[in-house]
DNA sequence: TTGAAAGCGATACCAG
DNA sequence: CTGGTATCGCTTTCAA
């Protein structure tokens, strides 16, 4: 759809290729015929001065005659401080469970009169993307997994961050945690397997990059429970595609293991095809537990048993990050999640 | 913790209860011994300017030392555009294939130096989302989905944004659009179904709410596709859970249906599991197409039809948000991304 | 080679 | 009830 320009005599020119500057404050002043101070006054309800109510419907007129959109930036340098809650943005692909618990702390956090902002950081590593989160001068950062040092926590509320929360295994020096018990996953899963009767127990490590601070505290959960007993834990790397999986199945025997926990119900899925496939009995020769307790776990044959994860709501972080804010000097809290409890169906 | 406050001279208060401002450029320069304008030359390397390599070392001590971070807002402010692109961050649970896309964008964006924020707008519709949005003054936008319209666009463009995409099944007045053509990918399901001699499909249409602008042309692909012909297409509405599909499988013969395509390879799992759970068998009594060409369908018994999409990759997209910055005054162009193929497996 | 100062947009104090 | 004005932190032009 070619578009044909022509100038027209006291007309603006057209908006392309010079477009003119975003109104501001004082546009709206001048067209409401007012201060300044009067259209900051009027816009944002200030209670402690009165305005007339013809003067407020001419400088809310002239607003919405100029389109105009108040400046983040200028207001918040003018304010000292922002409203914006920093989460750097899951840089592996995330599974539906824990994009969920996104969905809904944002929604909390929105309702809170936060500004919830999913910052890119891919590619810049530890406290270097501290100091980028810290241009933001965000009043809050809340950081999933590991990654973040005390030396990031301290670029941060020197940047004026009045609350660092982590979301992960460990706890960080002078940041808030919330400890998200990957040890008891592993853990509840490896009891319930010997609980059940088996004594050779394989442990599923994926091989993609950035799980490793899922995977690990989750195989340190399986060994920690069965140490000091009959049975064993065998670490089984696993890239998740069919044919690595496949060449697994194919030593499975090999292996004498009786069961697996399979890191999560997708992995468990993955294998459990291919052990099907090589003509291993599930559960019989080898019982399998997953763990986020999917849907799709249920959907197999046979129903897979897994590890439901109790993630705090929502709403109840955003709780978390908002008193972290008013009381910014309180000291760093530790809060463990527990909430690893098996759901036993037929794949063990 | 009761904290008592002493006011020591010549010491700084403790830094919990009155955390002391973040170091501006004033005091790097204070502490360098230089004024402010000889810092901002050396932290940003002004290459119109020399600066003695002693000066330099000294400001890059002071900052390191204070640990600095630049604060972005007064510098946009100043600069009079930010390098921000702004993507609202998706409201509904989003696919793995949807979310490795995104993550991919992201990166691309990065290299070419745009920082990318998520901005979680849940609850907030249509324009004034998008005015929400401007109040960051985006240098571009990027919109998946319906939900921005053409005065969305325009607030958008007011504010500075040199560049309005959306990503969808229809094109948006002034913007770039992206079209997804979910049309073709029901079309091609439906054609696909047709040629393996199915003459009565179903097309599942999820009841989730936010995924009618995908599920809505799915659907009415296919609709076309078999249009003209001796075939017929009913809409099969079902929510993401085992009783719903359990409900719609007992009731699945007197429907008279001979295949399905269902919106995607999660509910074709889940409505394929529940029909062979009635003792339908599949793909003889009911072929079942999915959509997305996930790794689950291939894991399932019989291994998955589905529909493979290509999207754009990630640095593509990124190019092509870069062009439109640099050329605001390109007419906004529309991208049809084609890419929908028939995966032929087992179950149809 | 370095410094002084203007100004980006919004807000809040203090006068009128 | 409304207007002038200083201020937030940073960049950049102009002088020295």
């Amino acid at each position: 759809m070619p578009t044909v320009m022509v100038q027209i005599p006291n007309t603006p020119p057209p908006a392309s290729p010079a477009p003119r500057p975003a109104p501001t404050s004082a546009d709206v002043a001048r067209l409401a015929g007012v201060s300044r101070a009067t259209v900051s006054y009027v816009l944002n309800n200030t209670s402690a001065v009165r305005i007339s109510d013809a003067t407020r419907r001419r400088v809310h007129e002239a607003a919405k005659e100029l389109g105009y959109v108040p400046h983040a930036a200028a207001r918040s340098l003018r304010a000292g401080h922002s409203r914006i809650v920093l989460m750097p943005a899951p840089a592996i692909p995330v599974g539906p469970l824990y994009s969920g618990f996104l969905n809904e702390l944002q929604w909390a956090l929105g309702r809170l009169d936060y500004t919830v902002v999913q910052y890119g950081t891919v590619g810049v590593q530890g406290d270097d993307a501290a100091r980028a989160w810290a241009e933001l001068r965000p009043v809050a950062v809340l950081v999933p997994g590991t990654g973040l040092g005390p030396d990031g926590v301290a670029v941060l509320k020197r940047a004026g961050a009045r609350a660092v929360l982590t979301l992960g295994s460990e706890a960080v020096e002078g940041a808030h945690a919330l400890l998200l018990d990957h040890e008891g996953v592993g853990h509840a899963a490896a009891t319930h397997l010997y609980a059940r009767g088996r004594r050779r127990v394989g442990v599923v490590v994926p091989e993609e990059p950035g799980l490793e601070s899922f995977s690990r505290p989750r195989l340190e959960g399986a060994r920690r429970a069965l140490r000091g007993t009959d049975a064993t834990v065998t670490a089984l790397p696993l890239a998740y595609e069919e044919e690595p999986a496949a060449r697994l199945a194919a030593r499975w025997r090999g292996l004498g293991l009786d069961s697996v926990f399979a890191y999560n119900d997708e992995y468990a899925m993955l294998l459990m095809r291919a052990l099907q496939d090589e003509g291993v009995r599930v559960p019989e020769e080898t019982a399998v537990v997953g763990a986020d307790d999917l849907m799709l776990g249920r959907l197999l044959r046979p129903r897979l048993s897994t590890v439901h994860i109790e993630l705090p709501s929502g709403s109840d972080l955003a709780d978390l990050v908002d008193r972290a804010v008013r009381e910014p000097g309180a000291a760093p809290g530790v809060h463990k999640v527990v909430g690893a409890s098996v759901v036993h169906r037929d794949s063990s």
